[in-house]
DNA sequence: TACGTCATGTAATCGGTTACATGATTGC
DNA sequence: GCAATCATGTAACCGATTACATGACGTA
């Protein structure tokens, strides 16, 4: 039995929005997906490829107004029902998540307080800047497509984000109290 | 420049702990850096071998009473200066981590309420066996190692696997009760 | 003698990124 | 003429996994 290949169903999941080209799926991960997923043109195009091969989906080149032509890739009826096949699959395990940051504070002992407070700071900025981030894209999404099928499920996707960004936020707060405490505790 | 190669590092801090064969450095990394870390024994061995070309470590091969022998890694001074120096390096960016449970999600409009209600709860599940597992190796380290340097900072690491597993469940409890709220009112 | 654990290693493969190449079109 | 955006593609590389191979030692 041959392993899931999410991205494979990620693209062909964007074929059933507005997205029908190499370029705005990539578009399309970027800005409203990259919370959770991201892809490269180096897996896109040959992916698309694929597809068609797999008569999952079929080509054809329009041209454009004002623009190249690009290729329009729609999904056939057995690209649809490999979806919703993928879709009623639970995922087989949750993976291993590598931060790089925990890694660093794992081995903070031989580490300065003051350096790892900075670590932590630093990190808490970054993903302030997430948040913020996350919120622009959630109140885009409620303006701009009330009326669509997709927007509740892209807004708990969002949500997701969001909840586990602030968690994460907090922590370091905690954990940046806690180090300057034990700090004050060993002078 | 070239890329940071966290593993490398992974390793190189773990010789300092109780840690100092490829061995015990997968068991370890499977016991307690489970929650932000994963490695095989793929890249332990090579790995290992390139630290000592690069002098960051030294080998010996030791005798042991009832086990067979093992390869014993100690790290250098030239060692420990580039894991400092690490982990006095902020990371660059906080990287998208991928995620298949909500990937399906994003795309249920094409699924049942039903079906995607099955997904939540099956992710929650393992949520909540990873949640069990956070605990048990906190009350573990809690126990068996508060006499220890390292144990804030891996307390530190496993409050941050709770938190963010914690917020995820309660995500997935609220977002089945927005799917149910939502199929009554199409009803 | 067979199984479980401890222990070390490699080759093939895979998913994904990066760097590069090409070219149409529009607006400054 | 040049930069920005739209658009498609590939080859080299990289980090990591998987599958496989080997063998020591203790115990049932």
């Amino acid at each position: 039995m041959k392993k899931d290949n999410h991205t494979k169903y990620a693209i062909l999941g964007l074929l059933t929005t507005d997205c029908h080209s190499g370029y705005g799926i990539k578009q399309m991960i970027d800005q409203s997906l990259n919370h959770f997923w991201k892809i490269s043109y180096g897996q896109i195009y040959p992916m698309l490829k694929q597809l068609v091969t797999d008569e999952l989906a079929t080509v054809r080149t329009t041209t454009q107004d004002g623009k190249p032509d690009k290729k329009e890739y729609v999904i056939t009826a057995k690209g649809e029902a490999a979806l919703q096949e993928w879709l009623q699959t639970p995922i087989d395990a949750i993976p291993v998540e590598r931060n790089a940051v925990l890694l660093k504070l794992f081995f903070s002992r031989h580490q300065y307080a003051d350096t790892t407070i900075r670590q932590l700071e630093d990190y808490q900025q970054k993903l302030e800047e997430r948040y913020s981030t996350y919120k622009a894209i959630e109140a885009m999404i409620a303006s701009l497509m009330h009326n669509k099928q997709d927007s509740p499920y892209w807004l708990f996707t969002l949500d997701y984000g969001k909840r586990l960004t602030k968690a994460a936020i907090d922590w370091c707060s905690d954990t940046i109290d806690q180090i300057n405490n034990g700090r004050a505790s060993d002078g």
